[in-house]
DNA sequence: AGCTATTAATAACA
DNA sequence: TTGTTATTAATAGCT
């Protein structure tokens, strides 16, 4: 992009490497800040020059938290194996990882400084207001998942009780002995009628819109 | 760098700034890796799209090596004291706000749909440990705070106590009546010891390494 | 470092 | 998406 076209190959003149490798420098961080700009998108560069010095650039956030979001996403994308698992919810579930990175890496920078006081009274009390009423959101949902976690071993349990029945039906038929099968299920209680759920850590409110059996 | 010059804000059109994503994204890549093999530069490229989606380039070896690489050239330079605290915090506050958003943003997209179920307990669990510790965070916090201001507000009192003793006895000097400034201050007790702090709501944990007077 | 002549990138449109 | 083209932006070679 000027005066002749260049080759794409190493220069091997130092001085003319080092001016383009300046100018160029230059471009590429000026490219990236626009693109994250115009496209809202988050950016990191790390450059390092063939003596090692260090150039970067993170254009939204620190590198580090841009590190981090990174590694989550590698390994999001490498347990893959759950193909059930329709794409769309994945992906936001993906998002809301990095979301919550996000917010425990702010909090966890603005708690550490001794500049706390940037936030008001006001402000905190906002902040624990909303945290609740997303706990009770998450909690609300995993009732809704645990009651359908009981709905099916009930189902289970009746159906394995009345298998259970007919073999020890056949048994006594064939044998006369008492049903060895139904002692073990019985005495195991794998599948009673009341699961125990009073370990759920502190349910303090719960959404009773949720509750829709 | 065509039909008319670009402003450098976001783009609001959502098609135009996903089509400006996708050339402008290619064109950067395509700049780091001309100036990696005309420079020999070592060189990363991270980049989230809006919607999360990861695009990396690493001109040489891999991303990990790099970041490993990154990681080592940073411990040796960061011996940097912050010196722009101020700036530096509001920034933070900012930030941590965006991050909020985010936050609340992806919790409303998860569960307000029917999808909830996408979320493993596992996940539900973690998410929810994490608000917990957010919440007794902020909670800390609050209590930092409003401590900070009951100590401010008892040497207040000490400073009117003492003034308005002073104040008193000079006109008990000139007049002989009781004084009635005095009454005044104890009767609305604004200044009494023990402030009212009983409706802090479910202060349930307390991190006791804030309470540092 | 600055300064152009050129080339490269790309915004708008199809 | 993908391609085309009129323009703007980047920069190679010089000072």
């Amino acid at each position: 992009m000027a005066r002749g076209k260049v080759q794409m190959r190493r220069i091997e003149n130092t001085v003319h490497r080092q001016v383009t490798f300046c100018k160029r420098r230059a471009g590429l961080l000026k490219k990236a800040k626009e693109l994250s700009v115009l496209c809202d998108a988050d950016i990191g560069i790390i450059i390092f020059s063939t003596h090692g010095k260090l150039y970067e650039l993170a254009t939204n956030g620190t590198m580090h938290d841009l590190i981090q979001r990174y590694r989550n996403s590698c390994s999001d994308s490498r347990n893959v194996g759950d193909v059930s698992q329709p794409q769309e919810a994945r992906q936001e579930a993906t998002m809301l990882k990095h979301e919550i990175d996000l917010l425990q890496t702010g909090l966890r920078h603005m708690l550490g400084q001794a500049e706390v006081g940037n936030m008001t009274l006001e402000e905190l009390h906002a902040l624990e207001s909303q945290l609740e009423i997303w706990m009770n959101h998450i909690r609300s949902a995993k009732m809704q998942m645990m009651f359908q976690e009981i709905r099916t071993l009930k189902t289970k349990e009746g159906v394995l009780k009345a298998a259970n029945e007919m073999l020890q039906e056949k048994i006594e038929e064939q044998t006369g002995h008492f049903g060895i099968a139904r002692m073990i299920v019985e005495q195991n209680g794998f599948f009673t009628t009341a699961p125990n759920i009073v370990d759920i850590p502190s349910p303090l409110t719960i959404q009773n819109e949720i509750f829709q059996f």
